[in-house]
DNA sequence: TTTTATACTGACTGATCAATCAGTCAATTT
DNA sequence: AAATTGACTGATTGATCAGTCAGTATAAAA
């Protein structure tokens, strides 16, 4: 791997785990085996590292929901809505980390002055909210869906969702057992009965 | 208002809105117009001061919803759930800070090695999720709520309310106009057909 | 060979900030 | 009146850390 992006994913996992402050730039220089002023040289400022890790996290998810949807065909828009749930939930355990960046508070901080960090944002969450609003509106089509208006309804169940991811990162319960669950809540809230 | 209460009040909104590694303490004297000193006076740490304000917050949430609970009669156990989503997301927008800070990370870094810190998120998340499992409880007795089970249905709603709350805290989407539409997923989620 | 450019180093600096503590002041107590 | 206590002050300290910069090493170009 190159040392930028060495640096780059142990700074990821650092400002992730640790959060952003809470990190020193002397860590991840050590733990990358390279001097502090390397970090420097390469980002310039910590902050334009974490625009950085931002943009990379983007790029790397929706290049994963683009394979994605390009490899996926279901036999019906509900099918599909539940697919991408199940896919967004092994996404988030596979990638622990930037998911868990996500979720800080620091980038959302950053975003209500930084148009680059907003946008990347805000792509990051179109993309994921589109995937499930796709499946239901060819759920309507099909009939496999009851009558829903399919933005509001995928904002809530991707509020679910990933509700449920955050709620595992906080430590205090393990909703991974509730996953069965949360198909079944899906099931009763979208299909026409 | 008592000093002591009067930094409270202000590190609970500082803490909630910038950080806590982001808010100096200086800040909190100046704006409760004190010295920095009185601070470690009657909080003796930075950390025992956010450890104060949370038992604080924990009291105050608790409190609300034993008033609820107690003046609220309902003809039904889905119309308690119902009323329990609507009256936390109108705690939500009332206590605005509290729950910002309540979404903060660091809390729940702190809550894994500070047992007073994780009993009291722990004590704070059991009532709230308590209140909407009682409804469903109630609402499969009297029939209003179809076959489900009680609390993993509760944690997924409250994953659903509370996921929207925090979206909103980000900034990306106003998720207060979906609301409305909540309700009617609710409804889908837990009448029988 | 000499020059130039690129990648990297790590000691240093200046700023910030949590925490300390000797001291002030007013209110009780003796 | 004198002593004691509790509430509060704010200058100071020591530690941390983002960012700088003069310097080194290596490789490619002239």
């Amino acid at each position: 791997m190159s040392i930028k992006n060495l640096i780059l994913h142990h700074a990821t996992a650092l400002f992730a785990r640790k959060g952003f402050k809470d990190t020193a730039l002397s860590e991840v220089s050590q733990l990358s085996g390279v001097a502090s002023g390397t970090i420097f040289y390469h980002f310039a400022s910590k902050e334009n590292l974490l625009l950085a890790i931002l943009k990379r996290v983007k790029e790397e998810i929706i290049d994963k929901f683009e394979h994605y949807k390009c490899n996926q065909k279901f036999e019906s828009g509900f099918h599909a809505v539940q697919g991408a749930i199940t896919y967004y939930l092994g996404l988030a355990a596979e990638m622990e980390d930037e998911f868990l960046l996500l979720h800080r508070h620091f980038l959302y901080q950053l975003a209500e002055v930084n148009p680059i960090c907003r946008s990347h944002l805000e792509e990051i969450y179109n993309c994921l909210v589109d995937i499930i609003e796709r499946g239901i509106v060819t759920g309507l089509e099909d009939g496999s869906i009851g009558p829903v208006e399919a933005h509001k309804t995928a904002l809530i169940l991707f509020s679910t969702v990933d509700g449920l991811v955050r709620f595992n990162t906080y430590g205090l319960y393990d909703t991974s057992m509730l996953y069965p669950q949360l198909v079944e809540c899906c099931e009763r809230m979208l299909v026409p009965q």
